[in-house]
RNA sequence: GGGGGAAUGUCCCGAGCGGCAAAGGGGGCGGACUGUAAAUCCGCUGGCUAAGCCUUCGUAGGUUCGAGUCCUACUUCCCCCA
């Protein structure tokens, strides 16, 4: 692969960002992304309401494959998560009603309407759901047709079971299966669109080619895996979660400035990795932004943070997001567009507890919790710490219209009356 | 079917002679140093306007002045024999 030269431009964008970590057939994938016959598909969970920063990578992987002529296929699975897939080890995980996932697939649209244009025409995206076949499966008919294809012996030695039973942990019997059926998803969708090509995190590589290979044994056409590399940042720590859980990719999970805040505050040893990976920007800007050192690099986490947040929540939102962050971290003046938490005009004329008033403010999790950042020095009312718990804040205090509540140096939330 | 073991602070792992708001770690949060970074060091990590009170150790009972700890039943998970 080290000396491999792609001619489409797919994969070069690919190899070049860093999305790339195996691939079942370089030549053979590139000849068809250079032809424009490349459709690949991508599933995804519908266990949660909405997509996180999590999700990202494969997002951009799709969104790649448009921009550069191919067709992208985001599999919604709603009928494997109806299964529940146990890959995530011990946790049983609770089964969800039917309503939920349907709800839940409704918000992960939501987030890939903001990447890939959806439509009839030969680059746009379709979103089909696998309980359309799945559902429907009889499960004799399905041993018969598709089951005789697998082999027991194949599957042992691959590497998420073969693990398993080295370590004689539990490998249930759905579990089993769920590589099957996801398979079987490989073969529908080349069925149905003429998908040739299944991509997903480095994790997928077992199950994407067991797919590949129930095709050769069923008729398709030749298929194709790709993976990515697991992400982590620098340190070791899992991508996208922050003191108030994941990062989510909508605006009522995560607001955008949240959401700018966190790439914000990206390693600096990270930066360029995500330059690469999670914006558009053309490599020799990313090569000049990762080219600074120091304090300097702070520059390039600003635009890490406006881009990647300008692809989620727009432009506009992002460039809100930056103003503030500048007016608050460069300025130190309480930025209008902080958070903001409103309490009634007779609350505040009655005087609000400083406990009361940080835990309303959702910067800590109760009276105790503010107790406890006192006495660390952590909060602060109008930039001066809180010295006494028992403080009263009242209308007093308000400045411009507004208290300003923070909690460390980083998170601000503004306190009005209304 | 028979035998043995385990469930702990609702983030995770994990110690716990009948006096326990319960060791230790990870993670997280805060402070210092910096650059809204990393590394390092320090503090915090049940609830309640709090010298006190309240709720926590799988579930339900019981023994005890007092139960995470002992007894009984139940639930779930693991291991061994069949």
């Amino acid at each position: 692969m080290a000396d491999f030269r792609p001619k489409s431009e797919f994969l070069a964008a690919l190899i070049e960002r860093g999305y790339l970590h195996q691939c079942s057939d370089l030549e053979g994938l590139d000849a068809k992304a250079r032809a424009g016959e490349l459709i690949a598909y991508i599933g995804f969970d519908c266990t949660a309401p909405s997509l996180h920063v999590g999700s990202l990578l494969p997002i951009m992987m799709l969104s790649w494959l448009q921009k550069t002529g191919g067709k992208p296929v985001p599999l919604m699975g709603g009928g494997t998560t109806r299964v529940g897939d146990p890959s995530g080890k011990d946790e049983a995980r609770k089964i969800l009603s039917i309503e939920a996932i349907e709800e839940n697939k409704d918000g992960i649209k939501r987030v890939f309407s903001k990447f890939l244009k959806f439509g009839d025409g030969k680059t746009d995206a379709v979103m089909p759901d696998n309980a359309e076949w799945l559902t429907k499966l009889n499960y004799i008919d399905f041993l018969r047709d598709v089951g005789r294809h697998f082999s027991v012996n194949r599957m042992m030695s691959m590497d998420s079971v073969k693990l398993r039973l080295e370590r004689d942990q539990e490998l249930s019997f759905i579990e089993f299966n769920y590589m099957c059926l996801q398979a079987y998803d490989f073969v529908e969708l080349n069925k149905r669109y003429g998908c040739i090509a299944q991509m997903g995190g480095s994790d997928q590589w077992g199950n994407i080619v067991t797919g590949i290979d129930l095709g050769r044994r069923m008729g398709t056409p030749q298929l194709y895996a790709l993976t990515s590399p697991l992400l982590t940042t620098a340190s070791g720590q899992k991508m996208g979660k922050t003191h108030s859980g994941a990062v989510w990719l909508e605006a009522d999970m995560c607001s955008p400035w949240d959401y700018w805040q966190f790439w914000r505050n990206a390693e600096d040893a990270d930066v360029a990795r995500f330059l690469k990976l999670f914006t558009f920007l053309p490599m020799d800007e990313i090569a000049r932004l990762a080219a600074l050192g120091g304090a300097e690099i702070n520059e390039a986490k600003k635009v890490l943070a406006n881009e990647a947040t300008a692809l989620v929540h727009g432009r506009e939102a992002a460039e809100q997001a930056a103003e503030t962050a500048r007016k608050t971290f460069e300025e130190g003046v309480a930025a209008d567009t902080l958070p903001t938490v409103e309490i009634s005009a007779a609350e505040m004329d009655a005087g609000v507890g400083v406990l009361t008033a940080f835990v309303q403010a959702g910067l800590v999790a109760s009276t105790g919790e503010a107790r406890r950042q006192i006495k660390g020095g952590g909060l602060r009312v109008n930039d001066a710490p809180v010295a006494d718990e028992r403080g009263v804040l009242r209308a007093a205090d308000l400045r411009d219209g507004a208290i300003k509540l923070s909690l460390g140096k980083k998170k601000h939330v503004l306190l009005k009356s209304k």
